[in-house]
DNA sequence: TCATGTTGTAACAATAATAGTTACAACAAG
DNA sequence: CTTGTTGTAACTATTATTGTTACAACATGA
């Protein structure tokens, strides 16, 4: 299975937010000219980043905005805002059966090796900033600053 | 979104294999009764494993064993074997617009830190191998071999 | 040969998540 | 009061997962 594409959504729309606010009021409809998907989907996006303190959007009069610096929001953040709620990466099945050797310890043999494997993605994406991908992003287009 | 059960099924059904093989002859009816699903899941779990040259299963008279030693069946096989068939853990939007220069550059930006997490996930689960995992149980159970 | 138990697989249903879309009330500002 | 935007509801389509029944193919022993 796959991890949604509502996590690169979000990570595209802060950049775009990044980039080019406060020169150009960054609405959902010109990120969704960006992302090339339908502008409720941008919204549905913003709001779970607004939610996770992420962003702020103005009502009525449009445009968003990065609710603190592109230094202080990894990529974990966006991930936990739009993907994991509070839920673990590794689904289990339900009812193992307790009167079997195998099904009566197979949480306590398995639990912890998940965990970590989460925590090394987490980690890895707690490493990088948005500030991180502006930077290149920079390079990449040649602007000095946004 | 999540990884689906089939991982933590197919690693309960090796587990499964490992503990009671020889022993006892153990098929897909025998592991649907510890993992508590129907036997039919654990055959498509089991075809898998079987893909993947991780166990081998006898047609006709029935029963799994493992195909190579625990020691050299890391959760990493057992992920690719159910899990990624090739694909990327994370799902990108299909088409970010090439005339935004956030749009334009979203993959040369984002691609490599995806890769990397992804790699991080995957680093961890290969250095734990079947065996690791049967040392616990046989530490729970009182087990000293099987 | 035949009965038995098992595997492999097809077929289908139920459920859930994702993603796209239309519609519209609420809002802010000129 | 007009305009443009946000937030959200409602609905659809698609896809993946999971559970289930059914059955042909297979190996073995009676």
């Amino acid at each position: 299975m796959q991890i949604s594409t509502r996590f690169t959504v979000a990570v595209h729309a802060l950049l775009c937010i990044a980039y080019f606010s406060p020169e150009r009021k960054v609405t959902s409809g010109f990120i969704a000219g960006s992302v090339k998907v339908n502008p409720v989907v941008v919204r549905r996006t913003l709001g779970q980043l607004k939610e996770a303190d992420l962003v702020t959007v103005e009502a009525g009069v449009g445009g968003a905005s990065l609710a603190r610096s592109a230094a202080e929001i990894t990529l974990l953040d966006v991930y936990r805002a739009v993907e994991s709620t509070g839920e673990r990466l590794f689904n289990f099945h339900e009812n193992p059966n307790p009167a079997c050797p195998v099904g009566g310890n197979i949480h306590a043999v398995l639990d912890g090796e998940l965990a970590a494997a989460q925590a090394a993605l987490e980690d890895r994406l707690a490493q990088t900033s948005l500030a991180d991908l502006y930077a290149k992003l920079a390079d990449l287009t040649g602007t000095s600053a946004g």
